[in-house]
DNA sequence: TAGATTGTTAATCGATTAACAATC
DNA sequence: TAGATTGTTAATCGATTAACAATC
């Protein structure tokens, strides 16, 4: 068995960076830049650039000192450590805002996802097509993923729905549940499941705003940087 | 100045998992319970029941050895940690299928968040109510936020328009921004960004899937577990 | 009581930060 | 060349894990 950069141990808030490291670069690309420096992607996320540094290595990127890193090539390892580079086939339960939008996502074509089939039991939805994607009744999902060999469902139902979709699509061989409702689920083990929960990262970006607050209070309003901040205290003319 | 649950130092981990404990915390409750074990928690999302005492420590969380943590105390001690017991107001740019679902989503309120407008360049969307909230032009962003005292901006509009976008609400007042669409943004420091990546979700997910298919088949295919695990490879009949 | 579970203190581990030599 | 940036090694810090006493 051999060892590609996708076996490799990897640690969450690596794989939370990089993405942000690839929006960087690629707009340095898009601006005609060549290489780019980890001094360079660090300023713009206001992070250490040590961190960025040894975040590109870890994933076995090389840089030339003075120079930088090359862009392009850049791209290209930090997808392939990713995992973006490979298809993967997902199906969807629940066809309702969230679904329709998540339906409807260009980015997981980017970054080799597909959403191949839909499920919603409103007889209504059943046989129409959703940004190209085609709705099926619940009742065919275990089927339909065992016929296609998915290993990952999306669950966008309600609350009360969540835990028997999520029965129906590990009775299909789903071995991966991205899971949107806002509710756990009991899931024999050996199934991964990612809960996604939207307010945890506005919660984070709270916290944020609320320590910088305090650091600007604390260093009476001086800010390190050369750009012009915002008042924080405004008042009502 | 006093110094509140929400004031001490957080880890972005433990901001995480915090909103997983509420929702089988939460889910015992339904059922009747009135107390629940570290233990228990733990249980549910595979982590070390470890983990889960020190973080209920940690906010400041205190149960009774023996019989556990009193759920309906419990789920308010994460509330207060989390911050969701103060209303905060929102405004989101971008009205497509992403603004729709996020200013249809329930959970919001739930959580002391409220989308009190929003903006889009369509002028067929200007002026019309969707999910209960009113559709602006978006050259009438910056003094609304201003007028109403709005901290935080959500960015749903594509990647062409996101940094104009962001600069405008930074204009209004706005010292956080949450952005949804896949590109950096150039701001003023003092603004807080939480850039928000939903495929990087789906890659823990597929790291975690890997993990344990990895594990699966090191300990050959023995399982820890009572309940009988899924095969994983299905041959086509 | 006995035993499960909390609370607390110490040990470990891994991620982050620092320091500095190597190099284009 | 001089200086910026990488690559590497060591130090620090904080989160996780372990161990065990306290207690209901």
């Amino acid at each position: 068995m051999t060892t590609t950069a996708q076996d490799r141990q990897f640690s969450v808030p690596l794989i939370r960076r990089l993405p942000e490291y690839y929006a960087i670069i690629e707009m340095f690309l898009k601006q005609g830049k060549v290489s780019i420096s980890s001094t360079t992607i660090a300023e713009y996320i206001n992070l250490d650039p040590i961190i960025v540094r040894k975040d590109l290595e870890s994933i076995g990127a090389v840089g030339k000192p003075k120079v930088g890193f090359q862009a392009a090539k850049l791209l290209e390892e930090i997808s392939m450590f990713m995992g973006w580079n490979t298809l993967d086939e997902l199906v969807i339960a629940g066809c309702g805002d969230l679904g329709t939008a998540l339906m409807g996502y260009m980015g997981f074509a980017k970054r080799g996802f597909k959403i191949i089939a839909g499920f919603d039991v409103d007889p209504l939805k059943q046989g129409t097509v959703i940004h190209g994607i085609q709705i099926f009744p619940v009742a065919e999902m275990a089927n339909l993923i065992r016929r296609l060999h998915v290993q990952i469902g999306i669950i966008a139902v309600p609350v009360a729905a969540a835990q028997d979709i999520a029965l129906q699509m590990v009775a299909g061989g789903v071995t991966g549940i991205w899971n949107f409702a806002p509710t756990a689920l009991n899931l024999p083990s050996g199934i991964s499941v990612q809960q996604e929960d939207i307010i945890t990262s506005l919660v984070i970006l709270q916290k944020n705003m609320h320590q910088s607050r305090k650091r600007l209070l604390e260093t009476g309003g001086a800010i390190e940087s050369d750009q012009q901040p915002i008042p924080l205290n405004r008042s009502e003319p």
